[in-house]
Order: C-alpha cells, then structure tokens, then sequence
RNA sequence: CGGGGUGUGGCGCAGUUGGUAGCGCGCUACGUUCGGGACGUAGAGGCCGCAAGUUCGAGUCUUGUCACCCCGACCA
C-alpha cells in the first residue's frame, strides 16, 4: 500500500475514520457535529433504504412525511420524553434575516421573532400523534402503520462520522393500534425485521432483546434492541423498537370508538435504523486494508481491471469482456468495467480495495491467451484464476459465499466475544482485558446498573429473548438475581 | 462544560535567533511506461484562521478572537 492506513490494532479509532475518508464514504461539513455523506457513502444507504423500505412494505407500512419543525409546546406534552430530548434540541426562534444597518453582512430581524418557538425534530413522535389524532377516530381507522424516511437533528456534545452526528438520516415507523397485543406484536415485527437485515444483508450478527429501563427510550414502555458487536469488543445498538403503549395516546388524546360504542386510548408503537448502520457495517466487516462490504450491501459488486500495454489489447480485453457482463448484469449483479486510461492497474486495484468491492476481475494479455481471469476476493483477499467460460457462474456463487464468510466470520467472532463473569473482579478485568459482552448477574434495580456504568464504563446492553432463568448473585452488590443479562462498553 | 492539541497551496506537513514562504502527495502538459498505488521533464497554485499590537520589518513575538480535532461528562 502507497497510502498508509492505521492499523487496527495501533488505533482502532483513528483507523476508523481511516476508512470513512479513504473509501470515500463522508467528510465532516462546515457545519459542526454534521457530516457530508459523499456519493459512495449514499449509494451504501440507498442500498440499505430500498432493502428496507422493500421489508417495510411487505409487513403493510407505507411511507409518509411529516414536518421538520415541531411546536415547541408538542415536545413537553410527554413528560419522559420532553426530559430525554431537551438537552439536545435545536431551536428556531425567527423567520427572516436582513441586512446589518452597520453593514456586518447579514443579521437575525428582532421583528421577525416566531411567536412559538420550533424545535427540529430530533424524533417526531409528537408530530406525528398530534396528526394521528385527527386520522383517528374509530377502530376501523386501525391500525395506521406509516413510515418516514427523514432526518433528524441531537445537538450532541461529541461527535463521529457515522456513529454520532448532530444531523442524520434514518427512517422512523409510527403505528396505532387498537389493541396493546397488536402493538406489541407490531414491536416485535420491526425488531425481527430489523435483526434479519442486519443478519441477511449486512452479515452483522445481532442480539435481539429487550433494554433495562435504565436505557429505554424516552417515552416507551418497552425498548426491544438489536446489539452488534464491533471488532474493536465495543457493542453498538444497531437498531430499536419502542412499545409506547398509550403514553402518546393520552399524551395526545388519540382516542378512537371501539366495536362497543366505547372510547379508548390507541396503543402505539416506533422503530428506526439510522445511518449509523454504515458505522455498523464499517466496523464489523472492515480490515487493515480498508473497507469490506457484503455483497449484498455493496453498492459496486464485481469490478473488472484490464491490464494493457497497448489500444489492440485494450480493445481485444474489452471485447472479450462484454459478453460478461451481460451474463453478470442477467443475473442482476452489479458490475463495473474500469478501463479508465489515465489510472493504472495497480492503482485501481488497491482503489477498489480500500472501497471494499467484494470481487474483482483481472484480465490481461496472458489470461486472454488461456482464456481465463484473475479473480480477487475482497474478505480473504485470495487470488485465483478461472476459466474465462461460465466464470459468471463463479462469480454469482463467489459473491453468495463472501456474503456467507463475512457472516460467519463475525459470528464466530461474536460468540467467541461472549464471556460469563461471576464476581466483580472478573467483570471489570474481561472487560479492560477481552471487551466484548459480559453475561453476568444483575440485581434488577436501576441505582445497581447506573453504579456499574459509573465504575465499569459498561452499560446493560439488553436482556436477550429466551434469556435462560438461572439463580445467581449481582454482580455488584451480591443481591439474588434470576437471570444475566448482557453488558458491554459500548458505542 | 472540563483536559489536551491544531490552524501555512486541494490534502498531509516543515518553517531555527523576527529578514525574499518551502517540501511530499495531488493537479496540468509532453514523453517513456503498464500483471499490486510508475518514472522523467516542464508548469499552475498561498492576505500563513481572523483582528489588533510590538517592530524599519511578523508565518515566527504579545493580546484578543474564531474554528476544527482528540480524550472525558451526555447520547442512537
């Protein structure tokens, strides 16, 4: 490599944002805590987005919009959820600028001063209920299953391309039902739906469960959770599904007429992944070499590199080329021919390497004399050679096998990351020595877990579904516990 | 909001006791190259973050100010 990466094992932060700026994906903006997605940053979310929107579909959502700007009188009408979102609102007081009299440029007019203030959403539960409200008045109106594709804004102290910006981009599901069962099965779809995403398409592992109220969401009931693990042992939430029940409702009153002629409260649900999924997938998958995508994911899926000294071998690789990636296009594989003349070949091939595209077809002089091509795979970075025939053949069944290894890759890593601590010494020391999620006793109550988050930097990250019950002592405070539950530091 | 750091061509940096602003990468042109980020030659490109001050003279010294980055507290 001309270009040298940080290595993980140097600085695993540092070769984060390695990757994030090599391969192209964003760059931090003008505008502090926000980040320019660049375009083959997008093309990876676009790709998540239709993926997405596609499940979203077949489990009955439809898309909606609702508006940027909240009342500000909306946000406080939740008691939990004003107190979770406060701190970290941006606020528009005025509506027009105009030209300094002083002649500084421009200045906010004082006259224009907005009666009542607007927040920009940094989630739009409230919007939404104050429209649900009129959407909603008997149970055949139920359920309403809509979903947005938006952004939001955390003025958030500290920021991290990907992982933590002021401003970024996510899709947030708000459903009514009429009945709490409903809800929560609705709750328990979107987590699934999320869990095989992750685990389908991003070939990142997940933890399904169910979060300690220390960590709900503001305003929920119950927060189910998908927990990945990155490579670095830190655990990040990669998606979440809120059971509201009728806390909004009330909050909002949504009240509609049941088949009894009698007047209840609806039951709600929310759910959203955001692009902090792309820091997901980074973190997962990516190595010393740069950036490595599922194939599924992979906005480029096959490149392919001729190597010429001349225009006739150049055009004879382009001829041969062809018909390949007709076949590759037939079967729906993405793929690009890059005879760009003013780069070299080895240039392009460590290109293609840090921007993680999965496979990569070399073909020069002497493979055109054997009829056959160099095939690169980006997760094992293995070279072989093919027969130039039914190679696209090879390649379809190369990519489902990338997408396969990644996925087991990080299972095995993920399993292996899963130790059992049983005294407090034990605890701290996997987690400075190992990271990865501690299974360990807890006492159930919220002063124990914020005393660990406090002393051991780890938090509960969920209690996994199907959670075996097992008689045991806290962790901290020796107190009789039921049940492990899953810590980890986390992102 | 604490602690640390950095602002100098597009990017990464050097710049000594204050004295004509430099290097690498990238960029442009031409040529030679081409199986893992080629090489040569010739070019283009800078109010040294901003504002005051000291000085004959400031990238360099002083003061102020702004911005960004990293480590904490807060968080998806």
């Amino acid at each position: 490599m001309a270009e040298n990466f940080t290595t993980r094992a140097e600085n695993y932060s540092q070769w984060y944002n390695d990757i994030v700026k090599k391969a192209d994906l964003a760059e931090n903006s003008a505008v502090r805590g926000c980040m320019v997605i660049k375009p083959y940053g997008y093309a990876i979310w676009e790709k998540m987005q239709h993926v997405l929107d596609g499940m979203f579909k077949e489990t009955g959502h439809s898309n909606a919009y609702f508006p940027i700007f909240i009342p500000k009188s909306f946000l406080s009408r939740e008691a939990d959820h004003v107190e979770g979102f406060a701190k970290e609102c941006a606020v528009v007081t005025h509506y027009r600028l105009k030209n300094d009299p002083n002649g500084g440029g421009v200045i906010v007019d004082p006259d224009a001063k907005l009666e009542e203030e607007l927040i920009v959403r940094p989630t739009s539960e409230t919007i939404i209920w104050s429209t649900y409200k009129n959407w909603i008045q008997s149970y055949r109106d139920l359920p309403v299953l809509c979903n947005q594709w938006a952004n939001v804004v955390r003025w958030e102290m500290r920021t991290r391309l990907f992982l933590r910006t002021a401003e970024f981009l996510w899709q947030e599901g708000h459903t009514a039902h009429a009945t709490a069962e409903e809800a929560r099965k609705e709750t328990a779809t979107m987590l699934n739906v999320y869990a095989d995403f992750a685990e389908k398409y991003m070939a990142m592992p997940v933890v399904r469960g169910v979060k300690s109220p220390n960590e709900r969401f503001a305003g929920a009931i119950d927060t189910y959770c998908i927990e990945a693990l990155m490579q670095d042992g830190k655990a990040l939430q990669a998606g979440t599904s809120h059971f509201l029940g009728q806390n909004f409702a009330k909050a909002f009153d949504v009240q509609f007429l049941n088949k009894e002629n009698k007047l209840e409260y609806v039951w709600a649900t929310s759910w959203g992944v955001s692009t902090r999924l792309i820091g997901a997938l980074i973190m997962t998958h990516s190595d010393d070499n740069g950036l490595v995508l599922p194939p599924k994911i992979a906005p480029l899926q096959v490149v392919i590199i001729p190597i010429y000294k001349n225009d006739e071998q150049r055009a004879a690789i382009g001829e041969k080329v062809d018909g390949l990636m007709s076949k590759l296009k037939a079967k729906g594989i993405t793929v690009k021919y890059d005879d760009d003349d003013s780069k070299r070949s080895g240039w392009k091939f460590n290109e293609y390497e840090v921007k993680g595209v999965p496979v990569r077809l070399a073909i020069g002089p002497r493979d055109l004399e054997n009829n056959q091509a160099e095939v690169f795979r980006r997760d094992t970075l293995e070279k072989r050679v093919y027969n130039f025939d039914n190679l696209e053949e090879v390649i379809e069944n190369l990519l489902v096998d990338i997408q396969d290894n990644l996925y087991q890759r990080s299972l095995k890593f993920r399993d292996a990351s899963i130790r059992k601590a049983d005294t407090w010494d034990e605890f701290v020391s996997i987690l400075d020595n190992e990271g990865g999620f501690v299974y360990a006793h807890w006492d159930g109550t919220v002063e124990t877990e914020e005393k660990i988050k406090e002393l051991a930097k780890a938090t509960i990250r969920c209690i996994p579904f199907d959670n075996p019950l097992e008689d045991g002592k806290c962790i901290l405070t020796g107190q009789p516990s039921k049940q492990r539950v899953l810590f980890a530091r986390a992102y």
